[in-house]
RNA sequence: CGGGGCGUAGCGCAGGCUGGUUUAGCGCGCAUGGUUUGGGACCAUGAGGUCGGAGGUUCGAAUCCUCUCGCCCCGACCA
């Protein structure tokens, strides 16, 4: 392709709406422009990256087995209504009436008619397992579209949704779909982690997220650097500190704390750090009361302690609750002498001693509180939110927090759609049975935002081979310079020959211009035809990582073949 | 949905508080001609605006008031 015919609007000035370092060089780099708030353009050049990842997605879906079909991105009321989620769904869904007053909605996701679709087909065992795909355009009415292309209205996704007879056959889906994912990601050349991920509401066992690590990413992830243990904030496990901090006992000793109701209140005015002080905090499970003790400098992390507590309703007890069953003012609630209320503690309570605690009457605290001989706990277990430098539940390791883009996210469904929906098989013995399923995402157009967080430097974006729009780039710096020119020219029809996504930087521009154009689009191998390639008769060739060495000129589609095909099996050697 | 910010030429901005020498400016870009060409060159000439929209106040509104639409950021929500 030639530069003088290419709509390619690079911007030299930062775009004002623009805050992430992906949304501003996609806008710099002339990838995309916006329509409306969250709904994107892919001009040329963004389009064939686009383009570029959808193929390796395919592939490695391909390979496990999966087939792709497309459906409707229009989807009538009625089927949303057997699952209950066209209420479910409520504003994030975008809805209206045809012209006969039938009620529509825009495709979000596609359980529903995904497994319309399959129950009218599949009836026996003898159909399953299977796993289907699409790439497709999903629209979500976001409350807040974000980050150009990271959280628009309207994006591109790969779902795909496996169907299965049995718990093994689902499982061997998933975990089909969990490799093929590893792959995709490996060969996008992303930094990338599975983690542990909440099933929530759904239910229901395993489920993973696929996380690329990057600064302006949206949600927490845990991670152990040395045995790999990766989840999401919301149910990263803690494991135990043992035996230390601990001192000889001392006498249990009643302190007034006039109006000291915060940790920080308190732990100021006796002089005490806050891992000393035990938080005492009174929650309402399944209408129950129960109080939960942290350490003083640590939050409670409510998804674990509903899962420990095995209840569906968790909710912080209201203050009349609070004060009734302390019998004090909110603030200095404590274990000592609460009568009736299960007493459920972190687990790294058990490795301190002499604690403050609240004393259950206003302004006191008691002092040198310790556990068996002056309370009592019901259950120990891991309910706090874990923080950075945490140990590992797992091994000898320590936990880091680090922010990262959900990319991918994989689901074992169970029946709960096939039950509602009446997709039914006749397994061996002749019985009528709902379908095992499961649902794969990966957010294709997320993606490529990902990508360019990972992989720019001040000057522009540095496209992994396996995406880039173009492999090389040819930019004769002086394009009035006929030698130039004619060498150039000539390099570009070679290339073109041999099947290489070329470039070519034909526009009559001056030299900087042309420079910082190639440096912003990011394409990953470049040769520069100046002065020099005329002098010296050597062509450059240069890496847009910075690299740069001397080529005979005879020597170099062959060489440049070579550099493609290498650089495009790393980082990884994902064949 | 709550809080904050912003809409003036393709892009980035000034002007606005204190209405009138502003014919609404500047930089970049764009067009034409010429000189240039290894990191955003230079000279000359030129085109390009219903100042987001509607209504109001006023002799007079980009500027003041009301409403409205759009975009961005923080939070809530969502996965």
């Amino acid at each position: 392709m030639r530069m003088s015919e290419l709509l390619l609007p690079t911007l030299f000035e930062e775009p004002r709406e623009a805050e992430s370092i992906s949304h501003r060089l996609m806008l710099r780099a002339g990838l995309i422009r916006m329509l409306a708030a969250g709904i994107y353009s892919f001009l040329p050049l963004g389009n064939r990256v686009l383009l570029k990842v959808i193929r390796i997605i395919r592939e490695e879906m391909d390979r496990i087995g999966a087939q792709e079909l497309l459906m409707p991105a229009l989807h009538p009321k009625e089927l949303w209504m057997e699952t209950g989620r066209w209420e479910l769904y409520g504003q994030d869904m975008f809805k209206f009436k045809d012209r006969k007053d039938r009620e529509f909605g825009l495709g979000p996701t596609h359980e529903e008619v995904i497994t319309d679709i399959v129950r009218k087909i599949v009836r026996s065992y003898r159909g399953l397992p299977k796993i289907l795909y699409q790439i497709q355009t999903k629209f979500r009415d976001e409350p807040r579209p974000r980050f150009g292309i990271m959280r628009g209205r309207e994006f591109i996704m790969k779902d795909a949704y496996s169907f299965g007879r049995s718990d093994e056959e689902a499982g061997a889906s998933y975990e089909n779909v969990y490799t093929a994912y590893c792959r995709i990601f490996e060969r996008l050349g992303l930094d990338y982690r599975a983690v542990e991920a909440d099933p929530g509401l759904i239910g229901g066992s395993s489920s993973h997220e696929f996380m690329v690590m990057a600064e302006s990413g949206e949600d927490l992830t845990v991670i152990c650097d040395s045995c790999g243990y990766a989840a999401n904030l919301e149910q990263a496990e803690v494991g135990e500190r043992r035996g230390e901090n601990k001192e000889e006992l001392r006498v249990l000793e009643l302190k007034e704390t006039p109006g000291m109701k915060t940790v920080e209140e308190v732990s100021n005015f006796l002089g005490v750090s806050s891992e000393r002080l035990i938080k005492t905090l009174l929650y309402k499970a399944d209408g129950r009361v129960i109080a939960v003790l942290v350490p003083g400098d640590r939050e409670v992390n409510e998804t674990k302690l509903r899962r420990l507590l095995g209840c569906s309703c968790l909710e912080m007890a209201d203050v009349k609750t609070i004060e009734e069953v302390s019998g004090c003012e909110v603030g200095f609630s404590g274990p000592i002498g609460l009568e009736g209320v299960l007493i459920i503690a972190d687990e790294s309570i058990k490795e301190g001693n002499n604690f403050v605690v609240g004393a259950n009457r206003t302004d006191a605290h008691y002092l040198n509180a310790n556990l068996d001989r002056d309370f009592k706990v019901g259950i120990f277990g891991d309910v706090k939110i874990a923080e950075e430098k945490d140990p590992c539940s797992r091994c000898q390791g320590s936990l880091k927090i680090c922010r990262g883009i959900e990319l991918g996210h994989v689901f074992k469904l169970g029946t709960q759609y096939s039950e509602a929906m009446h997709a039914l098989f006749m397994d061996e013995e002749g019985r009528e049975r709902p379908i095992i399923m499961g649902c794969y995402g990966i957010g294709v157009t997320r993606l490529i935002a990902a990508i360019i967080e990972q992989s720019h430097d001040e000057k522009g974006i540095i496209w992994p081979m396996s995406v880039a729009p173009y492999k090389i780039l040819i930019l004769p710096v002086n394009i009035t310079d006929n030698f130039q020119k004619d060498l150039s020219e000539e390099l570009y029809k070679e290339l073109l020959d041999q099947d290489i996504e070329v470039l070519i930087d034909d526009r009559d521009e001056s030299a900087g211009r042309k420079f910082n154009d190639a440096d912003l689009i990011g394409i990953p191998l470049r040769l520069f035809i100046g002065k020099k390639a005329k002098e010296t008769g050597k062509i450059e060739i240069s890496y847009r990582t910075g690299e740069k060495f001397f080529e005979e000129r005879e020597e170099i589609s062959e060489k440049i073949k070579g550099l493609i095909d290498i650089s495009a099996k790393t980082p990884t050697d994902y064949l």
